[in-house]
DNA sequence: GTGAAAGCGCTAACAC
DNA sequence: GTGTTAGCGCTTTCAC
């Protein structure tokens, strides 16, 4: 292992060291043609020597090219960040990049002050490309889908469709978790929605509202969350209070879900017995409530694999199409 | 909002468009002094019409400094960061970020490219700091240490004090709980290890064996788990089958902690009236098992937040000393 | 196949 | 206070 405290090597002296020019040097580091078999072996001899290890600023001076790409995540509250969804993103994100010579950025845009950093980093590029996921409001989304920076979208605002993303089929999971609640012979279906200002909570509404047109029943008991456990409880309190007839909720997050299963429980409503319910996300806990929780499951990893896959293909010039990508129904004994 | 699909304006623009030298507009820009007040004025003035942001790479390649740090994990197993330990840990660290000008780089190095691409990192100065978690292996470890880079590492690795450090107290954790279980007039005490590689792993069990010598008691019923919760499971049939007359176990994490409250149950043996089983690391699965498991807090936050600012002092040329945060007992039904 | 030279956009001496 | 100048380390025409 190479002492690591050296100071940095230049072009240049490599390019000595090998009795080249200097551009014929660059020309072997970035394998580019027009360079002598001779020449070229000396000069990998001499990199090795040397221990050269290019600059990458001064490349992405020279370039244009920023070799990195960031994955900005905006939202208002900084907590949102600790959610583990973010981190399996991450995990996707970086299971392809580790495949080039990317780096990755993250840029958690609270703040305004993050906002504007967001809004400069757009415009400056000082990143190839980012990737973005907005958990409210579409303006910084429209600017960012505008900017001449490749931009894809993790999840899609709720006003306004970006022209590249990759979304999970939350409208198909939120059906497909409403259908089994059908299917298990409940009639009296509520919901508890999530935020109507994030596209996840708007569409997970919409396939709950779809999946009960479908079977001719009402879709009259909604009560609105925000995701969280809190939002969660008072939101099944409001339900039960406006709708006691209720036997089945589908919960539009396995938080929520966890708040309005204690809420149930405490008012003495046996789960799935006198009501069923269903959460989203697959969340670790959700397998370990009492009862275990049947939810939706999304594929965060691969979403966050198929948001660095499109950036990847629009950097280089292509245009890739949207991708949804399934969930699917894990059956768990709350239904 | 300004459009942001221009193109780059330099400082050459500015400094023209408010007639002066590029050095005074340098200088305002920075605000430096030595630039008289109107000339100051005539410059924020272009910087505002022309919406001038300076080039980052520019500015990096001139000054040296990279304006950016990178968080790196190195790990054998990419999965690890999906643990949500790290998002939380991310969160603090960019809630100190947030209030500087520094981007920040995520390295996930699990791959022997990401292990290169980290040590080309230390080497170049591609990254003006670098805060460091490794699950694993100490010569990478050393080898940071040892960059001229700043360094903060957080965590301890297991045969090596770093001269930089944030740790979570995870001995006086250990000790906390176990010293619980006595109080609790538990006498035959378990433990479940976490791997032994890991600084973690080997001050939990320090601590363990530390509150029993205290105690007078037997530290003798031992498995060795990988905190997951898998390994847990194997861990507490191996326990049962090898010590059958145990009281309480102290499970270094709770993944552990589940899959062992599953073998227990199965096994007939009640929790916490047979049994009294502690966790570590307050997960919020934990709530939610059954019982729910009394464990171990470590303020993760903080400890992003804490190397941070530690990374920070040591930029700017300080020498900080090493922090260990306090962790504190959770007390719930398991025990 | 090869090298000289001109930048990339910025900062920092230095002389005025 | 002010502007001129020389880089930072690399890439990339362009002529040979």
């Amino acid at each position: 292992m190479t002492d690591i405290s050296r100071r940095q090597v230049t072009l240049d002296e490599v390019a000595e060291r090998a009795g080249v020019s200097r551009s014929a040097a660059s020309r072997v580091i970035n394998n580019a043609p027009h360079v002598s078999k001779a020449k070229r072996e000396a000069v990998q001899r001499a990199v090795v020597d040397l221990g050269y290890v290019p600059n990458a600023t001064a490349r992405a001076l020279a370039t244009q090219q920023a070799g990195a790409v960031v994955l900005a995540i905006s939202s208002d509250n900084p907590q949102v960040f600790a959610d583990p969804f973010f981190a399996e993103v991450v995990v996707g994100v970086n299971s392809v990049l580790e495949e080039t010579e990317l780096e990755l950025m993250l840029l958690l845009a609270t703040s305004t002050r993050g906002q504007t950093r967001l809004e400069q980093l757009l415009r400056t590029r000082q990143a190839d490309g980012v990737m973005m996921m907005s958990t409210h409001g579409d303006t910084l989304a429209e600017l960012a889908d505008k900017a001449d920076v490749p931009v894809v979208f993790g999840g899609r605002p709720v006003n306004f469709e970006p022209r590249f993303y990759v979304d999970a089929d939350n409208r198909g999971g939120a059906r497909l978790a409403t259908e089994h609640l059908v299917d298990k012979g409940r009639t009296r279906i509520a919901t508890i929605t999530g935020r109507m200002d994030e596209g996840a909570g708007t569409a997970r509404f919409k396939g709950y509202q779809e999946a009960l047109a479908v079977a001719g029943l009402d879709a009259g008991r909604v009560a609105h969350g925000d995701f969280s456990e809190d939002g969660g409880s008072r939101a099944m309190a409001e339900l039960l209070s406006e709708h006691p007839d209720l036997d089945a909720v589908f919960i539009a997050s396995d938080q929520m879900a966890i708040g309005a299963l204690r809420v149930l429980t405490d008012a003495g409503r046996s789960v799935p017995g006198d009501v069923a319910i269903v959460g989203f996300n697959d969340i670790p806990s959700a397998r370990h409530t009492a009862p275990p929780l049947t939810t939706v499951n999304q594929p965060i990893q691969a979403l966050g694999r198929e948001m660095a896959r499109m950036l990847q293909s629009l950097m280089s010039g292509e245009t890739p199409s949207p991708l949804i990508l399934p969930t699917r129904l894990i059956q768990r004994a709350s239904t």
